[in-house]
DNA sequence: GGGTTCTTGATTATCTTTTCCCAAGAAGGC
DNA sequence: GCCTTCTTGGGAAAAGATAATCAAGAACCC
């Protein structure tokens, strides 16, 4: 059903090459890199497209407009660097989270959100 | 420089009593039963106004427009109910958040947010 | 109580993100 | 290579949240 197009594999190479999570923005720079002429309608369609395919998923981050990464990574959470802007993936979870959920209450996920500076921006 | 007026005490007054965080439609919607006139616009304009005295303090949730809290509340959570979509405040932090930070990365805050149902709206 | 200045309410405008529209172009099957 | 169908690009438009405008109304000071 979906061809195979070079907007399409520019698309799908920038999200695995760059490892974390890409806003539309930021997808459409990296995949004009490959694609001069790609247009964001072309973006915003083809990540409806890979996220009906189970190919990708969204990464909500507080007061940000969603990102994107290539699904099927595990449990994971983000580090947001207030300098670059990127979203970085954080590897493990703090324990002990149904200890804080309040009682009555059924807890069925969570998102976890590191802020800072990641490596690039720390003044060594 | 600030004047009393009706609506600001309504608007503070929902947000005291709410306990929890609010969206600018909800708290016009309760600020609403003190004074029937309330316009959006002077939710909003009053929103600017407490956060400029340090009153209020900004929510945000990831995929959410912001909600607003009386500020001062020390460090503290939140839990979303997915079925009346209320925000509700969480007690305490998971331990060990610098164990999960890559290396290099400097941690400077972080936030938790917690997905479920509520005590109300869980089936006994 | 009067006057100045701030605030309000309603509407309109703005901003940002995302989607729609449609003619032109490209993929894939045969 | 041809034909059908899907996809693209670009501009226009939708959608949602927030801010600006402005005349009318309310607070506060004296």
């Amino acid at each position: 059903m979906h061809r195979d197009t070079r907007q399409r594999r520019a698309i799908r190479r920038a999200l695995e090459e760059a490892g974390h999570p890409l806003s539309p923005q930021e997808l459409l720079d990296l995949a004009q890199e490959e694609v001069r002429t790609l247009g964001i309608a072309t973006v915003y369609r083809n990540i409806r497209a890979l996220q009906d395919d189970g190919w990708l998923e969204t990464v909500e981050l507080p007061g940000e407009p969603p990102r994107y990464e290539v699904a099927g990574k595990g449990h994971h959470h983000h580090f947001h660097c207030r300098d670059c802007d990127r979203v970085f993936e954080v590897e493990g979870c703090p324990g002990n989270i149904q200890a804080i959920t309040p009682d009555g209450f059924k807890l069925e996920r969570h998102e976890f959100v590191l802020y800072g500076l990641c490596d690039t921006c720390t003044p060594s």
